[in-house]
DNA sequence: TTGAAAGCGCTAACAG
DNA sequence: CTGTTAGCGCTTTCAA
């Protein structure tokens, strides 16, 4: 910079302004500014300018390291370029629509190792405000940044009494499941009906766990306290497992099998399709099987399923909407207005976007 | 920083020096330090560090501003969280693995406007080096952004002379193109054939002309030197109107429809798909139809769409290592060795990642 | 091991 | 409209 002042004749200042507010320099004065950057190859340093600004004009996402699901080692035509798109990058397009349209960059990392020096600290450090999936990021260290720019948490619950104050975004996981096994029990008039969550039992599963008791109870249908098969992962491995080992329960116990099968969520159910078709076992003639997510590959597969679609990519923007908000009531620029939530400084927000059943082949549906 | 140097008692250079090298500190002061930090809810500013050590730790990608290919206003079940994953989505993902691999966070932003205070300036100045997709950015921005750090081009072939100094990736377009035309000549027996290209003609699409003409002369089939038809954009609208203005067109001159229609892209041809229908003609009975690029909605289309299917998430993987390779042998560290592919100093690489034709059932193989 | 001091390249008041 | 002058928060020799 100081080399292209001094090559055009005028102080560093003009240099800055060229940049950041053109039309405060004199035309002809901003053309030999322009014409000896370029001579000189000059880029702005971004660095130095966020150093000195305080601000960096660009939003962060911290996702988990969630190796690529499997495929049950199947491996179809899909090698490489799979059609199945993750959570993820949904998100991520969510948000850089989003950014784009508010003049923000976005800056994307998966969290691998935790500490200092971790990715997300690198995150942290250079941007105005992010997003990060729920579980991603230690409690603790999250409770720090956030105490230095605004925090968004993505799916899943608020979590524990430390992170009250962040805002928050999820997704109707309990309503979804709901109304999914409404549909079931009402519409399609099965009684005798399984849910398979995970061993760990994150927050949404066992919200969306919530759903399925309730829409039980509310039917007068006996059902557990506990899912009725916890698998260890949520892959399609495991849930061709599961629906094998729910079948062979029912076998070994004398007990009719279940009329339907209720996936914590949708590689489970897709893997428990092909462990069905395998058994012979016709679906959804003989047993209706259902999901949740609305990832791309339920529709692609035959019965194309059953499941609870979530609002990923809508998610991502709001999320950046709300950053965006955060940040204008924190410099005092902007009022608030101009976007459909409003935010209160101080007053965490929580958001629950709308879910949507998609009725399909199979439960019966398609 | 300064807070917490005084706050546990140290200077700031050994506050640093807990971040950036714990080793080099004693486990009780290290302790210390990090325990303040805490209590601070110290963020390391990443601009500060990148400013005082000329490093970002951040790799970036620009894409183009494409508004979301149209759906041809045909509204199916995916309205928002479409299948559809686009060009930049896959890239984005190749590139966000490979950097984490490399301990690198990645920043995104789509060109909007250029001039000085684009986005690409912000990308170009908070990283470390970037990739471009073709034409996303003007040429001579490109230059003299690439005077200061690596940039890697992606796909479309190497630009004016200005930017021969650039490593850059493309994908066998011709050669893929010329796979697929032989299939149907040769394969299906066809010898009446149509390309449908874009108006603007982009590189690749011209390679794929090319591609396609290649095949046809090889074959002895008469071909002409331009497309027989060239579409406004390469969209499903588009695609649909082109299918019709093709069969229009013969019907008018009197002559034979073509038996295949190859479009230039997979958006195109499933718009074709659609008006063919429309117009009571079987695909792949009647007429063959085939695209580019191996979209996800390529494979959900009936009848499956023959394609070519671009490695894009490799792409993306490509063009860190390149960057990685650059930036490692600037800054002297590493050898280049370690990956399978290896630059020199000042010697442009030149990468042309293999591509695979997807039969399928719009050309009568499925 | 730790501290002191000199910037990194730019923005942001203020003066002119 | 343009120049001056302080830093922004951190890394980095060089000493201690």
């Amino acid at each position: 910079m100081y080399d292209v002042a001094e090559r055009s004749g005028v102080s560093i200042a003009t240099v800055s302004r060229v940049y950041r507010n053109p039309d405060s320099v004199r035309q002809q004065t901003r053309d030999r500014v322009l014409a000896a950057a370029r001579e000189l190859g000059y880029v702005p340093s971004g660095n130095a300018r966020g150093l000195a600004s305080r601000s960096t004009g660009v939003l962060g996402l911290c996702f988990p390291d969630s190796s690529d699901p499997d495929t049950e080692s199947e491996a179809g035509e899909s090698d490489d370029d799979d059609a199945a798109m993750l959570y993820s990058d949904q998100i991520i397009r969510g948000m850089e629509r989003a950014a784009r349209r508010h003049g923000y960059a976005l800056l994307i990392a998966a969290s691998l190792k935790v500490g200092p020096e971790s990715l997300v600290a690198k995150v942290a450090g250079r941007v105005d405000g992010f997003a990060v999936l729920a579980r991603t990021v230690p409690t603790e260290d999250l409770e720090v940044m956030s105490r230095r720019l605004p925090v968004v948490m993505l799916a899943g619950p608020r979590e524990s009494e430390q992170l009250d104050h962040l805002d928050h975004i999820e997704v109707a996981n309990e309503y979804g499941e709901r109304e999914l096994t409404r549909h079931l029990l009402a519409d399609h008039g099965l009684s005798r009906l399984a849910f398979i969550g995970s061993a760990e039992d994150s927050p949404d599963v066992a919200a969306r766990f919530r759903g399925y008791r309730a829409a039980c109870a509310a039917a007068g249908v006996p059902v557990g306290d506990v899912p009725d098969l916890r698998a260890p992962t949520m892959t399609q491995a495991e849930g061709a497992r599961a629906a094998d080992a729910l079948l062979d329960r029912a076998a070994a116990e004398g007990t009719p099998p279940p009329q339907g099968m209720l996936f914590a969520n949708d590689q489970m159910a897709v893997g428990a399709l092909h462990a069905l078709e395998r058994r012979g076992v016709r679906v959804p003639d003989d047993i209706a099987v259902t999901g949740f997510d609305g990832i791309p590959l339920s529709r692609l597969v035959r019965p194309a399923l059953t499941t609870v679609r979530q609002p990923m990519r809508r998610m991502g923007e709001a999320a950046v909407e709300l950053l965006v908000q955060r940040l204008a009531g924190r410099n005092g620029t902007g009022t608030g207005a101009g976007s459909d939530l409003t935010v209160r400084p101080g007053v965490p927000v929580s958001l629950m976007l709308p879910v949507s059943v998609a009725r399909r082949a199979s439960c019966g549906c398609g």
